[in-house]
DNA sequence: GGTAGGATGGGCT
DNA sequence: GCCCATCCTACCC
């Protein structure tokens, strides 16, 4: 079910671009692996809802980075949230992967995420996938086209269609349509 | 079926 | 000191 490692070109183009081309494609990390069905973009520029939006630190420096690596950073002191990053080195932009299909190593996935009792709470979310794929902060800045956590094309169908919405979770730019789904698949987050 | 509230730590003003 | 790109539990229809 998995193909080849997508390239780092695939990245290096603009972010919401990315974030709808990502959809259907499979994050793989050692022997689990998953089909990407929800993602949302974070632009530079006037996106106030990015890290980004505020310049270079310490913590956006993977941000403002080359394409094709990973910003992974910690939510409300428990979760971790992993984004791919997008756009020409020097340009803020990523992609938050939001939700995935497990697909191998579920036994695995299963003894990460106890506390899931169905096979669609395993990695319906930001926060419980990195927890199901075993992604943590040690794998910011990782670079995804080689190693352990690589993102591959997918030998099945391309998804047949995309739902365009809000971005969960956030005060500013609340309205701003950079939310992307697989509509009716019961693994995403919201439907 | 639904939602309100708490956990918990790091980044930035 | 305040703000989170979340998830889970308890409790209420």
């Amino acid at each position: 079910m998995t193909g080849e490692v997508l390239p780092r070109e695939f990245y290096n183009r603009d972010t919401v671009e990315v974030a709808r081309d990502l959809l259907g494609k499979v994050l793989r990390h050692g022997s689990t692996a998953g089909v990407i069905v929800e993602t949302e973009a974070y632009l530079g520029g006037d996106d106030l809802a990015a890290h980004s939006a505020h310049g270079l630190t310490s913590r956006t420096r993977v941000i403002f980075g080359p394409p094709g690596h990973a910003y992974v950073y910690l939510i409300y002191g428990v979760y971790e949230c992993l984004n791919l990053i997008a756009e020409p080195e020097g340009k803020a932009g990523c992609v938050l992967i939001r939700a995935l299909v497990p697909t191998e190593g579920i036994e695995l996935m299963r003894s990460r995420r106890v506390k899931a009792r169905r096979l669609e709470d395993l990695a319906s979310g930001p926060g419980k996938l990195t927890a199901a794929l075993g992604i943590s902060r040690t794998h910011n800045g990782a670079d995804v086209t080689q190693g352990e956590l690589t993102v591959h094309a997918s030998l099945a169908t391309s998804v047949p269609e995309i739902v365009t919405s809000p971005r969960i979770g956030i005060t500013k730019c609340a309205d701003w349509p950079l939310r992307f789904y697989v509509p009716g698949n019961r693994f995403v987050s919201r439907g």
